[in-house]
DNA sequence: CGGGACTCCTGCCAGC
DNA sequence: TGCTGGCAGGAGTCCC
């Protein structure tokens, strides 16, 4: 569920946390997420200072010194936890929900715990575990393999129009599964998706390669908009958040479409209703009615 | 090569 | 109340 937004909050959030401290100490409870962690990962990380936290799509991005950088994917139902040592477990900021901690204080999903110059923990939590960690040098960051065919960051310069009318030239698949290609525009998942659809009044169900010029630009200039929102809206939960009840706002999100199934349309001048169908596997949510 | 189906995983919820 | 089955989905892999 984390989408770039998501990530991009979750990243605005860790910056004081993280940014110039130090990894005073690491421990990994596993060996894998979805793929293997890096041999010796924890060890790797004790002792490194974090130069700058970066993102590239719904990747974030640790720099460190030694020329290493640590890749973090959130998958589904990954969270970045973070507390104050020192405090009571759960006093600190928790970006994310509130996890669940068995009697020992641990959460059953924490699979990295980073203790930080300053005293904050930080804590890689993933029930799901389809996030994943790895370390990569940072001068060739570049040839990742998760890295090295992501399309254009959506809110860019290299994102554009003409980019899109390009990618989409010919292509006979649906809309909705050509902006969930990261290779196309990365950062973008189901639910912003079905939000830019809306936008932009395209059925999802689009042959890609069919759009008029006129709609690849609305679609363009709608998932900067969706993104530049759930950002804003995200960075307003975070400055609001001190800790307490450990919840930042951003999956409140209130959605034009997505989840709506069977509600009525958004827009005041559509007496539609939203209806939901199936593309590759995955929820689409739309307006028959004003989405063409 | 494009594109669709399948896969991983666990929490949650509807239904019985 | 407790079990079960279905669903959620990012992104790689497999296959046609």
């Amino acid at each position: 569920m984390p989408e770039l937004p998501e990530v991009e909050t979750v990243r605005r959030g860790l910056l004081p946390v993280l940014e110039g401290k130090c990894i005073e100490s690491a421990v990994q409870n596993r060996l894998d997420l979805r793929w293997p962690l890096p041999e010796r990962f924890a060890e790797r990380l004790t002792g490194r200072r974090v130069e700058q936290l970066s993102r590239r799509a719904k990747y974030l991005l640790a720099y460190l010194d030694a020329n290493e950088t640590m890749l973090i994917h959130l998958g589904m139902s990954g969270r970045l936890l973070v507390s104050t040592v020192g405090r009571e477990r759960d006093s600190g900021a928790e970006l994310h929900h509130a996890a669940k901690r068995d009697r020992s204080g641990a959460g059953k999903h924490d699979h990295v715990v980073l203790e930080i110059e300053g005293g904050a923990r930080v804590v890689f939590n993933d029930a799901r575990r389809f996030g994943a960690m790895d370390l990569w040098p940072s001068d060739s960051l570049h040839t990742h393999p998760l890295l090295a065919r992501l399309g254009p960051e959506p809110l860019s310069n290299a994102f554009s129009a003409e980019h899109l009318t390009a990618s989409l030239e010919g292509k006979r698949s649906a809309i909705k599964s050509a902006l969930l290609d990261q290779r196309i525009v990365a950062g973008l998942g189901n639910i912003y998706v079905c939000e830019a659809l809306f936008g932009a009044k395209i059925s999802p169900e689009r042959a890609s390669g069919s759009l008029s010029p006129q709609e690849v630009t609305a679609l363009t200039a709608e998932i900067r908009g969706v993104l530049e929102a759930a950002i804003e809206a995200g960075g307003s939960s975070l400055r609001d958040f001190h800790g307490a009840s450990g919840e930042l706002g951003y999956f409140q999100h209130s959605f034009r479409v997505y989840g709506r199934e069977g509600q009525g349309c958004a827009r005041d001048a559509c007496d539609g209703v939203v209806e939901r169908l199936v593309q590759s596997a995955r929820s689409s949510f739309y307006c028959s009615r004003c989405q063409r």
